[in-house]
DNA sequence: TTCATATTTCAATGATTCCGGAAATATTGG
DNA sequence: CCAATATTTCCGGAATCATTGAAATATGAA
């Protein structure tokens, strides 16, 4: 990963239609939604979702594959998790206590799909 | 966290010259570095860089604080933390392996690093 | 107070981005 | 082939953004 890739990523998903796009892969996972689909959901004209979808691709987090006439957009998770691998590089300089707070971004993967509330974490001690 | 903040931090960071400063900031952790030295780092103009880093502290990215003439910059981690996390929401629906690689991001906050003292940190550079 | 340092604000300019209508392309079924 | 469906490409105008010279503000030192 270098900043180039980071930026074009970032800028990706920094915009509201392509953000609310995106977050709607991450939910739908590695299975995806045709494009019309998304356009629907989110009400959004389809040539306007297709340039959205457009640059999410260019950047590398989603990825298009044709079926029957639709085609369907998933998230690049591996392309996602190098992007916030980039911008948390070094980012304690081994002072766990800085950035602990970044621990619970990974933590749905130890917990059943969840992310860890302040209240489960209160409860289990 | 709601979208529009999202979008704000997403869009401070999604810019080459913001971007830079940033990691600047997270490798300098909270002890923070002043404007002055940011862009001499960088080799920007200091109007130039203070509209940077403006933009970084309305998006709640990073705070400011002043110590003597010099005006000190620091990444807010927990903001930081908050963004991640908002991206990775729901992010693999009870499939862990989904998005098992961004289980590295929070590796660093378990690597047991030790304390370092704002005065070693100085004599060290 | 006067000077030097550190940073910000203002204003103007050039660059980039966003959106959606209209038209084009690709696929499937009749 | 023709029609229907699904999606993309082209284009232009409006809006937003980035940069920087010049001037202003804030602090500390003499």
């Amino acid at each position: 990963m270098n900043s180039d890739v980071a930026i074009r990523r970032l800028s990706a998903i920094a915009q509201e239609g392509r953000l609310a796009v995106f977050r709607l892969l991450v939910k739908a996972g590695p299975q995806g939604l045709a494009a019309g689909d998304i356009a629907r959901k989110l009400d959004t004209p389809a040539n306007t979702m297709s340039a959205q979808l457009l640059v999410l691709a260019n950047a590398g987090l989603v990825r298009a594959r044709r079926e029957g006439r639709s085609i369907i957009y998933c998230v690049d998770f591996e392309a996602m998790g190098d992007l916030l691998v980039f911008l948390t590089e070094d980012c304690c300089g081994g002072r766990a206590e800085i950035c602990a707070p970044l621990a619970k971004v990974a933590s749905c993967c130890n917990t059943g799909g969840k992310h860890e509330t302040p209240a489960r974490s209160r409860r289990r001690g």
